[in-house]
DNA sequence: TGTACATCAGTGAACGCGCGTTCACTGATGTAC
DNA sequence: TGTACATCAGTGAACGCGCGTTCACTGATGTAC
């Protein structure tokens, strides 16, 4: 049956909440749409009115993601320490998309990489911005450098089974991005 | 027809040479078990004589790949600039296979999960075994920090569509890196 | 404000396709004498 | 060394299942009067 505009407003949020959780918690292609669609209240069969296919919903659902993350992400140390958290490591499904989805994101729509392009400029803008007194080709280099050691330490210590060998290499990537922060203050 | 014993070890070597590839330019779950056969010259139906299942593959093909791998990665300020270079970016198939799959390996089988584990780890004691005169915490810090950032240096890379974004990516953590390696030498 | 009706979001059965997997069969290999 | 036969790697058709997608239908919404 039809529902009213502010429903399907709300519904449409919580598709593409449903689907950025479970993307990132189980990857693209093990996520069904009449998965997403049942995590969202709904059966499959609506999906259409929503979408134009599942590669649509990919592309909407990480810029969906990405726009909340952007919020949030600029004081870089406090930052750090979080994001290389044992809390962040198995928290897949609400943690950062590009750890989850980044290795995955390479082969998928051009749409889709458009988005995590646009992403990933904005950031290293906005940390690089953030940085004061700081000449701006070092504030550049300082915010990609970090965001790789970031972004790779996540994904070795989520792929360790042994959580000892896990919460080493958080624990050392972080200390070794400090280390080097040490170098220029 | 039935074939020599070498034929069926060079087969099984085919098959996972054709996987290891497909896997890494593809992931894991885009790849079908027709398509390895078919790349290893072979049909699919042959299959099962070799492996007891698709996820039996997936564990076995990353096994096979990381034992490759491992000989030629200890010369770490060589390795970096060849790991964070335009071509290695370029050549998902036959490029690090933690780059290319670190992200899906954690959602895949326990047994595909110990054999990454036990690259990585071996990969962190190989390199830090490496640095000689240097404090074994330190050494081993720095193979992790390190590590960390290569790997995320060229996940970042490979998904900005725009070379010249990607292109400043591999640039600038490469250079990061090299910082961080000044301060203690 | 109330009423009649056109609209259209959501439902769930159905579709075609491709996947992982199985299996009866083929014919070269390698062993027993 | 030569021959007869059992073995078994490879073939390709077939299977069942689950996926993305479509569609006729339902009934609440929202608009026109």
């Amino acid at each position: 049956m039809k529902v009213s505009r502010e429903q399907v407003a709300e519904n449409r949020r919580k598709i593409l909440d449903a689907a950025s959780e479970l993307f990132r918690a189980k990857g693209f292609e093990a996520v069904t749409v009449a998965d997403v669609m049942k995590a969202a209240g709904l059966t499959h069969g609506g999906f259409y009115g929503y979408f134009k296919s599942k590669e649509d919903l990919i592309a909407q659902a990480l810029a969906h993601v990405f726009e909340r993350a952007a919020a949030s992400d600029t004081e870089i140390v406090r930052y750090a320490a979080k994001y290389l958290s044992p809390a962040h490591r198995d928290d897949l499904a609400c943690g950062c998309p590009v750890a989850a989805l980044g290795g995955e994101t390479v082969r998928q729509t051009p749409q889709a990489r458009a988005v995590a392009t646009r992403a990933l400029r904005e950031r290293i803008e906005r940390v690089a911005a953030s940085m004061e007194n700081v000449d701006p080709a070092i504030a550049r280099r300082e915010a990609i450098g970090s965001w790789s050691a970031l972004v790779g330490g996540l994904i070795l210590a989520r792929l360790a089974d042994d959580p000892k060998l896990a919460d080493e290499v958080l624990k050392e990537t972080l200390a070794w991005i400090d280390g080097r922060a040490i170098q220029h203050s």
